[in-house]
RNA sequence: GCGCCCUUCGUCUAGUGGUCUAGGACGCCGCCCUUUCACGGCGGAAACACGGGUUCGAGUCCCGUAGGGCGUACCA
Protein backbone atom coordinates (compact mmCIF):
# COMPACT_ATOMS: atom_id res chain seq x y z
CA UNK A 1 0.00 0.00 0.00
CA UNK A 2 1.55 3.15 -1.01
CA UNK A 3 1.50 6.12 1.26
CA UNK A 4 -1.06 8.80 1.06
CA UNK A 5 0.20 11.92 -0.32
CA UNK A 6 -1.25 13.69 2.75
CA UNK A 7 0.84 11.31 5.26
CA UNK A 8 4.20 11.41 2.61
CA UNK A 9 4.28 15.72 3.00
CA UNK A 10 3.46 15.70 6.88
CA UNK A 11 6.16 17.86 8.60
CA UNK A 12 7.36 15.76 11.57
CA UNK A 13 10.35 17.45 14.00
CA UNK A 14 11.85 16.93 17.18
CA UNK A 15 13.77 17.96 19.77
CA UNK A 16 16.55 16.02 21.18
CA UNK A 17 18.34 17.64 24.57
CA UNK A 18 20.17 15.22 26.34
CA UNK A 19 19.60 15.31 30.32
CA UNK A 20 23.05 16.24 31.28
CA UNK A 21 21.69 19.99 33.32
CA UNK A 22 18.79 22.07 32.60
CA UNK A 23 16.86 23.05 29.23
CA UNK A 24 19.55 26.10 28.84
CA UNK A 25 18.07 28.85 26.62
CA UNK A 26 19.60 27.97 23.29
CA UNK A 27 18.23 24.98 23.85
CA UNK A 28 14.62 26.16 24.75
CA UNK A 29 14.93 28.32 21.44
CA UNK A 30 15.72 25.35 19.40
CA UNK A 31 12.62 23.37 20.90
CA UNK A 32 11.06 26.86 19.79
CA UNK A 33 11.97 26.39 16.13
CA UNK A 34 10.80 22.67 15.76
CA UNK A 35 8.10 23.34 17.58
CA UNK A 36 6.92 26.61 15.35
CA UNK A 37 7.61 24.69 12.25
CA UNK A 38 5.60 21.64 12.97
CA UNK A 39 2.83 23.82 13.87
CA UNK A 40 3.30 25.49 10.91
CA UNK A 41 2.86 22.50 8.76
CA UNK A 42 0.44 20.76 10.63
CA UNK A 43 2.83 18.11 11.44
CA UNK A 44 4.26 16.83 14.80
CA UNK A 45 6.63 17.78 17.08
CA UNK A 46 8.34 15.16 18.97
CA UNK A 47 10.63 14.79 22.08
CA UNK A 48 13.82 12.38 22.37
CA UNK A 49 15.53 12.55 26.01
CA UNK A 50 19.37 11.61 24.19
CA UNK A 51 20.24 9.77 27.56
CA UNK A 52 22.42 7.85 26.27
CA UNK A 53 25.34 8.44 28.63
CA UNK A 54 24.33 6.98 31.59
CA UNK A 55 26.89 8.79 33.55
CA UNK A 56 26.41 12.58 32.86
CA UNK A 57 22.04 11.76 32.67
CA UNK A 58 19.92 12.36 34.83
CA UNK A 59 16.26 12.42 35.67
CA UNK A 60 15.99 15.77 37.47
CA UNK A 61 17.67 16.90 34.63
CA UNK A 62 14.35 15.47 32.78
CA UNK A 63 12.49 16.58 34.88
CA UNK A 64 13.68 19.77 34.05
CA UNK A 65 13.40 19.55 30.65
CA UNK A 66 9.51 18.80 30.97
CA UNK A 67 9.00 21.67 33.31
CA UNK A 68 10.79 23.82 31.05
CA UNK A 69 9.13 22.76 27.62
CA UNK A 70 5.76 22.67 29.36
CA UNK A 71 5.65 26.63 31.07
CA UNK A 72 6.90 27.57 27.36
CA UNK A 73 3.98 26.48 26.14
CA UNK A 74 6.05 23.74 23.80
CA UNK A 75 3.75 20.81 23.72
CA UNK A 76 4.90 17.29 22.56
CA UNK A 77 3.11 14.84 20.65
CA UNK A 78 2.80 11.62 22.05
CA UNK A 79 5.09 10.27 24.50
CA UNK A 80 8.90 11.37 25.15
CA UNK A 81 10.97 9.08 23.71
CA UNK A 82 13.96 6.97 25.63
CA UNK A 83 17.05 6.94 23.62
CA UNK A 84 18.68 4.88 25.62
CA UNK A 85 15.37 2.44 25.68
CA UNK A 86 16.51 2.03 21.64
CA UNK A 87 19.67 0.70 22.64
CA UNK A 88 19.14 -3.12 21.11
CA UNK A 89 17.60 -1.87 18.05
CA UNK A 90 20.52 0.55 17.52
CA UNK A 91 22.79 -2.65 17.71
CA UNK A 92 20.51 -4.19 15.45
CA UNK A 93 21.15 -1.70 12.88
CA UNK A 94 25.28 -1.39 13.40
CA UNK A 95 24.83 -5.72 12.88
CA UNK A 96 23.31 -4.91 9.90
CA UNK A 97 25.94 -2.46 8.95
CA UNK A 98 28.37 -4.91 9.42
CA UNK A 99 26.65 -7.61 7.53
CA UNK A 100 26.20 -5.14 4.30
CA UNK A 101 29.99 -4.24 4.94
CA UNK A 102 29.13 -0.86 5.47
CA UNK A 103 30.85 -0.88 8.95
CA UNK A 104 33.72 -3.10 10.58
CA UNK A 105 35.37 -4.36 13.49
CA UNK A 106 38.05 -2.12 14.96
CA UNK A 107 40.68 -3.91 17.51
CA UNK A 108 42.65 -0.36 18.14
CA UNK A 109 43.00 0.54 21.02
CA UNK A 110 42.20 4.19 22.86
CA UNK A 111 45.95 4.30 23.13
CA UNK A 112 46.83 3.02 19.62
CA UNK A 113 44.29 5.91 18.47
CA UNK A 114 45.34 8.60 20.62
CA UNK A 115 49.43 7.59 19.89
CA UNK A 116 48.25 7.69 16.25
CA UNK A 117 46.86 10.70 16.07
CA UNK A 118 49.62 12.54 18.13
CA UNK A 119 51.88 11.44 15.56
CA UNK A 120 49.85 13.04 12.51
CA UNK A 121 49.90 16.09 14.87
CA UNK A 122 53.22 16.26 15.18
CA UNK A 123 53.98 15.66 11.41
CA UNK A 124 51.28 17.92 10.44
CA UNK A 125 49.12 15.72 8.76
CA UNK A 126 45.57 15.81 9.28
CA UNK A 127 44.51 13.77 12.41
CA UNK A 128 42.15 11.84 10.78
CA UNK A 129 41.90 8.30 12.31
CA UNK A 130 42.92 5.32 10.06
CA UNK A 131 42.29 2.00 11.37
CA UNK A 132 44.55 -0.59 9.97
CA UNK A 133 41.12 -3.17 10.62
CA UNK A 134 39.20 -1.27 7.95
CA UNK A 135 39.98 -3.98 5.37
CA UNK A 136 41.27 -6.69 7.87
CA UNK A 137 39.29 -9.64 6.77
CA UNK A 138 37.30 -11.58 8.95
CA UNK A 139 39.53 -14.45 10.32
CA UNK A 140 42.45 -12.41 11.20
CA UNK A 141 40.48 -10.53 13.83
CA UNK A 142 41.91 -11.18 17.56
CA UNK A 143 39.82 -12.48 20.08
CA UNK A 144 39.56 -8.97 21.77
CA UNK A 145 37.58 -6.05 22.39
CA UNK A 146 36.59 -4.14 19.65
CA UNK A 147 34.30 -1.18 18.42
CA UNK A 148 32.57 -1.02 15.30
CA UNK A 149 33.03 1.56 12.95
CA UNK A 150 31.37 2.84 10.14
CA UNK A 151 33.51 2.60 6.70
CA UNK A 152 33.32 5.83 5.50
CA UNK A 153 34.10 6.67 1.78
CA UNK A 154 37.76 7.68 1.38
CA UNK A 155 37.64 9.57 -1.35
CA UNK A 156 35.30 12.11 -3.18
CA UNK A 157 33.04 14.48 -1.23
CA UNK A 158 29.58 14.84 0.75
CA UNK A 159 27.13 17.32 0.42
CA UNK A 160 24.74 18.36 2.76
CA UNK A 161 21.84 20.28 1.47
CA UNK A 162 20.85 22.68 4.43
CA UNK A 163 17.68 24.49 5.04
CA UNK A 164 19.59 27.22 6.54
CA UNK A 165 23.51 27.11 5.90
CA UNK A 166 22.86 26.15 2.04
CA UNK A 167 25.15 23.36 0.12
CA UNK A 168 27.78 22.59 2.96
CA UNK A 169 30.68 19.56 1.33
CA UNK A 170 33.33 18.07 3.24
CA UNK A 171 35.79 16.08 1.24
CA UNK A 172 35.72 12.39 2.52
CA UNK A 173 39.04 12.23 3.36
CA UNK A 174 38.60 15.04 6.05
CA UNK A 175 35.61 12.48 7.85
CA UNK A 176 36.76 9.81 10.14
CA UNK A 177 35.43 6.11 10.21
CA UNK A 178 33.32 6.78 13.58
CA UNK A 179 32.41 4.81 16.03
CA UNK A 180 29.15 3.29 16.00
CA UNK A 181 29.30 0.34 18.60
CA UNK A 182 31.43 1.39 21.89
CA UNK A 183 33.90 -1.52 22.80
CA UNK A 184 31.14 -2.38 25.59
CA UNK A 185 28.86 -2.96 22.98
CA UNK A 186 27.02 0.49 23.58
CA UNK A 187 25.26 2.51 20.94
CA UNK A 188 26.87 6.20 20.09
CA UNK A 189 25.20 9.25 19.68
CA UNK A 190 25.99 9.28 16.02
CA UNK A 191 24.19 5.96 15.79
CA UNK A 192 21.70 6.69 18.08
CA UNK A 193 20.47 9.93 17.06
CA UNK A 194 20.49 8.56 13.25
CA UNK A 195 18.30 5.47 13.87
CA UNK A 196 15.99 7.30 16.37
CA UNK A 197 15.46 9.76 13.95
CA UNK A 198 14.50 7.03 11.10
CA UNK A 199 12.57 5.21 13.05
CA UNK A 200 10.51 8.22 14.38
CA UNK A 201 9.94 9.07 10.70
CA UNK A 202 11.43 12.60 11.42
CA UNK A 203 11.51 15.08 8.16
CA UNK A 204 13.60 17.65 9.44
CA UNK A 205 16.35 17.98 12.04
CA UNK A 206 16.68 21.39 13.31
CA UNK A 207 19.45 21.82 15.30
CA UNK A 208 22.04 24.09 17.10
CA UNK A 209 25.44 24.84 14.50
CA UNK A 210 27.10 23.05 16.49
CA UNK A 211 25.82 20.02 14.63
CA UNK A 212 26.45 21.14 11.47
CA UNK A 213 30.12 18.31 10.97
CA UNK A 214 27.93 15.96 12.39
CA UNK A 215 25.48 16.09 9.60
CA UNK A 216 27.63 15.12 7.09
CA UNK A 217 28.99 12.29 9.05
CA UNK A 218 25.50 11.12 10.24
CA UNK A 219 24.19 11.08 6.16
CA UNK A 220 26.86 8.61 5.82
CA UNK A 221 25.44 6.42 8.01
CA UNK A 222 21.65 7.16 6.53
CA UNK A 223 23.17 6.05 3.04
CA UNK A 224 24.39 2.80 4.15
CA UNK A 225 20.96 1.72 5.56
CA UNK A 226 19.66 3.09 2.61
CA UNK A 227 17.43 4.92 4.44
CA UNK A 228 15.92 8.48 2.91
CA UNK A 229 18.09 11.96 4.75
CA UNK A 230 16.09 13.92 6.47
CA UNK A 231 16.19 17.97 5.81
CA UNK A 232 18.83 19.51 8.01
CA UNK A 233 18.56 22.98 9.10
CA UNK A 234 21.38 24.04 11.60
CA UNK A 235 20.80 27.25 13.33
CA UNK A 236 23.27 29.70 14.66
CA UNK A 237 24.20 29.71 18.21
CA UNK A 238 23.05 32.11 20.79
CA UNK A 239 26.26 33.98 22.27
CA UNK A 240 26.75 36.30 25.13
CA UNK A 241 26.16 39.69 25.26
CA UNK A 242 29.85 40.00 24.30
CA UNK A 243 29.62 37.67 21.62
CA UNK A 244 31.37 34.71 23.46
CA UNK A 245 30.21 31.52 24.06
CA UNK A 246 27.42 31.53 26.43
CA UNK A 247 27.95 31.38 29.67
CA UNK A 248 26.51 30.67 33.00
CA UNK A 249 27.73 34.23 33.58
CA UNK A 250 25.62 36.13 31.32
CA UNK A 251 23.09 33.49 30.19
CA UNK A 252 23.24 30.62 30.07
CA UNK A 253 21.14 30.26 32.65
CA UNK A 254 18.01 27.13 32.84
CA UNK A 255 15.07 28.34 31.19
CA UNK A 256 13.72 28.25 35.04
CA UNK A 257 16.05 31.20 36.15
CA UNK A 258 13.95 33.19 33.44
CA UNK A 259 10.61 32.33 35.08
CA UNK A 260 12.05 33.36 38.24
CA UNK A 261 13.31 36.53 36.36
CA UNK A 262 8.95 37.01 35.94
CA UNK A 263 9.12 36.72 32.45
CA UNK A 264 5.99 35.45 30.79
CA UNK A 265 6.09 32.54 28.25
CA UNK A 266 4.45 34.82 25.27
CA UNK A 267 6.77 37.11 26.36
CA UNK A 268 9.94 34.88 26.13
CA UNK A 269 8.73 32.52 23.16
CA UNK A 270 8.83 36.11 21.11
CA UNK A 271 11.94 37.21 22.12
CA UNK A 272 13.51 33.87 21.27
CA UNK A 273 11.78 33.78 17.87
CA UNK A 274 12.83 36.61 17.23
CA UNK A 275 16.61 35.72 17.59
CA UNK A 276 17.96 35.08 14.64
CA UNK A 277 14.25 34.60 12.73
CA UNK A 278 12.72 37.83 11.13
CA UNK A 279 9.38 38.90 9.33
CA UNK A 280 10.28 42.11 8.31
CA UNK A 281 10.19 44.31 10.63
CA UNK A 282 7.79 42.90 12.98
CA UNK A 283 8.77 42.68 16.21
CA UNK A 284 5.97 41.89 18.65
CA UNK A 285 3.85 39.39 17.86
CA UNK A 286 1.52 36.49 19.26
CA UNK A 287 2.39 32.86 19.00
CA UNK A 288 -0.45 32.51 16.48
CA UNK A 289 1.12 35.21 14.39
CA UNK A 290 4.59 33.54 14.70
CA UNK A 291 3.26 29.73 13.99
CA UNK A 292 1.93 31.58 10.78
CA UNK A 293 4.51 33.21 9.51
CA UNK A 294 7.29 30.55 10.60
CA UNK A 295 9.54 29.61 8.10
CA UNK A 296 13.13 27.71 7.81
CA UNK A 297 13.97 30.34 5.11
CA UNK A 298 14.01 33.35 7.19
CA UNK A 299 16.39 32.21 9.80
CA UNK A 300 19.34 34.03 9.73
CA UNK A 301 23.03 32.62 9.67
CA UNK A 302 24.93 34.80 11.94
CA UNK A 303 25.02 33.96 15.71
CA UNK A 304 22.58 36.57 17.37
CA UNK A 305 23.88 37.92 20.79
CA UNK A 306 21.01 37.94 24.23
CA UNK A 307 20.29 41.28 25.28
CA UNK A 308 18.56 41.41 28.19
CA UNK A 309 17.02 44.95 27.79
CA UNK A 310 15.31 43.67 24.84
CA UNK A 311 14.33 40.67 26.42
CA UNK A 312 12.71 43.07 29.44
CA UNK A 313 10.86 45.23 26.49
CA UNK A 314 9.38 42.72 25.06
CA UNK A 315 8.26 41.71 27.80
CA UNK A 316 6.81 44.33 28.97
CA UNK A 317 4.46 44.71 25.71
CA UNK A 318 3.16 41.05 26.33
CA UNK A 319 2.74 42.45 30.07
CA UNK A 320 0.31 45.09 28.25
CA UNK A 321 -1.00 42.20 25.51
CA UNK A 322 -2.00 39.74 28.24
CA UNK A 323 -5.10 39.06 29.88
CA UNK A 324 -5.75 40.09 33.76
CA UNK A 325 -6.55 36.78 34.68
CA UNK A 326 -3.40 35.38 33.31
CA UNK A 327 -0.97 37.67 34.02
CA UNK A 328 -2.35 37.36 38.31
CA UNK A 329 -2.32 33.49 37.76
CA UNK A 330 1.29 33.75 36.70
CA UNK A 331 2.03 36.20 39.45
CA UNK A 332 0.74 33.98 42.01
CA UNK A 333 2.16 30.73 40.44
CA UNK A 334 5.56 33.11 40.94
CA UNK A 335 5.26 33.81 44.19
CA UNK A 336 4.23 30.69 44.96
CA UNK A 337 7.71 29.52 43.32
CA UNK A 338 9.53 31.60 45.15
CA UNK A 339 8.23 30.45 48.24
CA UNK A 340 6.68 34.00 49.00
CA UNK A 341 4.14 34.27 51.63
CA UNK A 342 0.39 33.65 49.76
CA UNK A 343 -2.14 36.23 49.17
CA UNK A 344 -5.36 37.00 51.25
CA UNK A 345 -8.54 37.15 49.63
CA UNK A 346 -8.60 40.33 49.58
CA UNK A 347 -5.74 41.05 48.62
CA UNK A 348 -5.65 39.25 46.06
CA UNK A 349 -9.47 40.76 45.05
CA UNK A 350 -7.23 44.43 45.18
CA UNK A 351 -4.54 42.88 42.85
CA UNK A 352 -7.38 41.64 40.70
CA UNK A 353 -8.85 45.19 40.19
CA UNK A 354 -5.16 47.04 40.11
CA UNK A 355 -4.48 44.51 37.44
CA UNK A 356 -4.40 46.56 34.47
CA UNK A 357 -2.63 49.23 35.91
CA UNK A 358 -0.21 46.93 37.13
CA UNK A 359 0.29 45.60 33.36
CA UNK A 360 0.72 48.98 31.82
CA UNK A 361 3.99 49.46 34.12
CA UNK A 362 5.06 46.34 34.83
CA UNK A 363 8.04 45.29 32.45
CA UNK A 364 7.90 41.54 34.21
CA UNK A 365 5.93 39.61 37.19
CA UNK A 366 8.83 40.71 39.77
CA UNK A 367 8.04 44.69 38.98
CA UNK A 368 4.19 43.51 40.61
CA UNK A 369 5.97 43.28 43.62
CA UNK A 370 6.81 46.54 44.31
CA UNK A 371 3.77 48.56 42.26
CA UNK A 372 1.38 45.89 43.60
CA UNK A 373 2.80 46.02 47.22
CA UNK A 374 0.36 48.73 47.54
CA UNK A 375 -2.57 45.74 47.21
CA UNK A 376 -1.19 43.04 49.24
CA UNK A 377 0.13 45.04 52.18
CA UNK A 378 -2.61 45.51 55.43
CA UNK A 379 -2.50 47.53 57.49
CA UNK A 380 -0.77 49.60 59.35
CA UNK A 381 1.05 50.34 56.59
CA UNK A 382 5.26 50.66 56.42
CA UNK A 383 6.13 54.10 54.87
CA UNK A 384 8.98 54.82 52.83
CA UNK A 385 11.20 57.39 53.61
CA UNK A 386 10.37 59.46 50.38
CA UNK A 387 6.45 58.89 51.39
CA UNK A 388 6.59 59.80 54.45
CA UNK A 389 8.35 63.38 53.48
CA UNK A 390 5.12 63.71 51.08
CA UNK A 391 2.93 64.03 54.45
CA UNK A 392 3.74 67.03 56.31
CA UNK A 393 1.74 68.71 58.31
CA UNK A 394 -0.05 70.37 55.57
CA UNK A 395 -0.25 67.71 52.98
CA UNK A 396 -2.18 65.71 56.27
CA UNK A 397 -4.47 68.54 57.04
CA UNK A 398 -5.26 68.80 53.35
CA UNK A 399 -5.85 64.94 53.64
CA UNK A 400 -8.39 65.55 55.85
CA UNK A 401 -10.41 68.02 54.06
CA UNK A 402 -10.65 65.59 51.46
CA UNK A 403 -11.64 62.85 53.39
CA UNK A 404 -14.67 64.87 54.00
CA UNK A 405 -15.52 64.99 50.62
CA UNK A 406 -14.35 61.11 50.25
CA UNK A 407 -16.63 59.61 52.62
CA UNK A 408 -19.55 60.85 50.48
CA UNK A 409 -18.16 59.84 47.34
CA UNK A 410 -19.24 57.45 45.10
CA UNK A 411 -16.39 55.16 44.37
CA UNK A 412 -15.91 55.24 40.83
CA UNK A 413 -13.32 56.52 38.73
CA UNK A 414 -14.86 59.03 36.61
CA UNK A 415 -16.74 60.73 39.68
CA UNK A 416 -13.50 60.60 41.91
CA UNK A 417 -11.37 61.91 39.15
CA UNK A 418 -14.05 64.86 39.18
CA UNK A 419 -13.69 65.17 43.03
CA UNK A 420 -10.40 65.29 42.96
CA UNK A 421 -9.91 67.73 40.56
CA UNK A 422 -12.66 70.38 41.83
CA UNK A 423 -10.96 70.13 45.33
CA UNK A 424 -7.89 70.66 44.18
CA UNK A 425 -9.36 73.65 42.31
CA UNK A 426 -11.04 74.96 45.49
CA UNK A 427 -7.78 74.28 47.13
CA UNK A 428 -6.06 76.49 44.65
CA UNK A 429 -3.27 73.71 44.24
CA UNK A 430 -2.14 71.98 41.38
CA UNK A 431 -3.68 68.26 41.09
CA UNK A 432 -1.01 66.71 41.57
CA UNK A 433 -0.70 68.85 45.22
CA UNK A 434 -3.52 66.30 46.19
CA UNK A 435 -2.38 63.12 44.12
CA UNK A 436 1.00 62.62 45.49
CA UNK A 437 0.35 63.06 49.03
CA UNK A 438 -3.04 60.76 48.76
CA UNK A 439 -0.62 58.51 46.76
CA UNK A 440 1.79 58.37 49.73
CA UNK A 441 -1.20 58.14 52.53
CA UNK A 442 -2.73 54.86 50.97
CA UNK A 443 0.06 52.83 49.38
CA UNK A 444 3.03 54.27 51.80
CA UNK A 445 5.24 54.46 48.69
CA UNK A 446 6.55 57.09 46.54
CA UNK A 447 5.73 54.98 43.09
CA UNK A 448 2.53 53.34 42.56
CA UNK A 449 -0.11 52.71 39.63
CA UNK A 450 -1.99 56.27 39.85
CA UNK A 451 -3.60 57.26 42.45
CA UNK A 452 -7.41 57.06 41.03
CA UNK A 453 -6.21 53.52 40.29
CA UNK A 454 -5.22 52.66 43.36
CA UNK A 455 -7.92 54.07 45.84
CA UNK A 456 -9.79 51.91 42.72
CA UNK A 457 -8.30 48.94 43.57
CA UNK A 458 -8.58 49.30 47.85
CA UNK A 459 -12.02 50.21 47.35
CA UNK A 460 -13.78 53.11 49.90
CA UNK A 461 -13.33 51.38 53.33
CA UNK A 462 -9.53 50.49 53.07
CA UNK A 463 -8.73 53.97 51.83
CA UNK A 464 -10.63 56.03 54.03
CA UNK A 465 -9.21 53.44 57.08
CA UNK A 466 -5.33 54.38 55.85
CA UNK A 467 -6.20 57.74 55.37
CA UNK A 468 -7.47 58.31 58.93
CA UNK A 469 -4.54 56.24 60.08
CA UNK A 470 -2.33 59.14 58.61
CA UNK A 471 -4.28 61.96 59.65
CA UNK A 472 -4.74 60.87 63.16
CA UNK A 473 -1.31 60.33 63.21
CA UNK A 474 -1.29 56.68 63.97
CA UNK A 475 0.86 55.83 61.50
CA UNK A 476 3.84 58.24 60.56
C1' G B 1 47.14 22.42 13.00
C1' C B 2 43.10 20.77 9.78
C1' G B 3 37.81 21.22 8.24
C1' C B 4 33.31 23.97 8.07
C1' C B 5 30.47 28.35 9.05
C1' C B 6 29.69 33.57 10.07
C1' U B 7 30.59 39.31 9.54
C1' U B 8 24.71 45.85 8.15
C1' C B 9 23.96 51.14 13.94
C1' G B 10 26.26 49.19 21.01
C1' U B 11 22.39 44.90 20.40
C1' C B 12 18.34 42.20 17.47
C1' U B 13 17.48 42.85 12.45
C1' A B 14 15.17 44.65 7.14
C1' G B 15 17.78 44.42 2.73
C1' U B 16 17.88 38.72 -2.62
C1' G B 17 22.48 44.53 -8.47
C1' G B 18 19.80 50.51 -9.49
C1' U B 19 13.99 52.93 -5.58
C1' C B 20 20.17 52.64 0.10
C1' U B 21 22.00 60.32 0.97
C1' A B 22 20.73 51.99 4.16
C1' G B 23 14.65 51.06 6.99
C1' G B 24 12.56 49.15 11.83
C1' A B 25 13.12 47.69 17.07
C1' C B 26 15.78 47.74 21.94
C1' G B 27 19.11 50.81 24.46
C1' C B 28 21.03 55.96 24.74
C1' C B 29 20.27 61.61 24.41
C1' G B 30 16.82 65.82 23.99
C1' C B 31 11.75 67.76 24.00
C1' C B 32 6.38 67.02 24.80
C1' C B 33 2.35 64.64 27.65
C1' U B 34 1.83 64.00 32.99
C1' U B 35 -0.20 63.02 39.68
C1' U B 36 4.82 59.56 40.97
C1' C B 37 6.47 55.60 37.86
C1' A B 38 5.42 53.61 33.39
C1' C B 39 2.86 54.19 28.67
C1' G B 40 2.51 57.34 24.52
C1' G B 41 4.14 61.32 20.91
C1' C B 42 8.09 64.07 18.41
C1' G B 43 13.24 64.68 17.30
C1' G B 44 18.59 63.17 17.54
C1' A B 45 23.40 60.54 17.62
C1' A B 46 24.57 55.61 15.75
C1' A B 47 26.16 50.51 10.85
C1' C B 48 27.17 47.93 5.27
C1' A B 49 34.84 44.65 8.98
C1' C B 50 39.02 45.65 5.39
C1' G B 51 41.31 45.09 0.40
C1' G B 52 40.86 43.65 -4.48
C1' G B 53 37.85 42.27 -8.54
C1' U B 54 33.06 41.45 -11.82
C1' U B 55 29.45 45.21 -13.59
C1' C B 56 27.21 51.08 -16.71
C1' G B 57 26.07 50.35 -11.42
C1' A B 58 27.64 46.28 -5.26
C1' G B 59 25.32 46.31 1.43
C1' U B 60 23.64 42.84 -2.34
C1' C B 61 28.01 38.53 -6.89
C1' C B 62 33.49 36.51 -6.83
C1' C B 63 38.46 36.22 -4.52
C1' G B 64 41.63 37.41 -0.56
C1' U B 65 42.73 39.44 4.46
C1' A B 66 41.29 40.22 9.38
C1' G B 67 38.14 38.99 13.32
C1' G B 68 34.66 35.59 15.53
C1' G B 69 32.20 30.80 16.08
C1' C B 70 31.70 25.55 15.67
C1' G B 71 33.81 20.82 14.83
C1' U B 72 37.94 17.72 14.94
C1' A B 73 36.01 12.08 21.53
C1' C B 74 34.79 4.67 22.76
C1' C B 75 30.34 13.21 25.03
C1' A B 76 25.88 14.36 23.23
Amino acid sequence: MEQSPMAQSAVITRFAPSPTGFLHIGGARTALFNWLYARHHQGQFLLRIEDTDKKRSSEEATAAIYDGLRWLGLDWDGEAVSQAANEARHREVAEAMLANGSAYRCFASQEEVEAAREKAKAEGRSIVFRSPWRDKPADQAPDAPYVVRLKAPLSGETTISDAVQGEVSWKNDTLDDLILLRSDGSPTYMLAVVVDDHDMGVTHVIRGDDHLTNAARQRLIYEANGWPVPIFAHIPLIHGPDGAKLSKRHGALGIEAYREMGYLPAGMRNYLARLGWSHGDDEIFTTEQATEWFGLEAIGKAPARIDFSKMENVNGQHMRMSGDDDVLEHYLTLRHMRALPPVSDTARERLSRAMPALRERAKTLLDIDTLGAFAMAERPLAFEDKARAALDADAKNLLLRLTVHLRNASWNKSDLEDLLRSFANDEGVKLGKVAQPLRAAVTGCAVSPGAFDVIMALGKDETLDRLDDVTNGSST
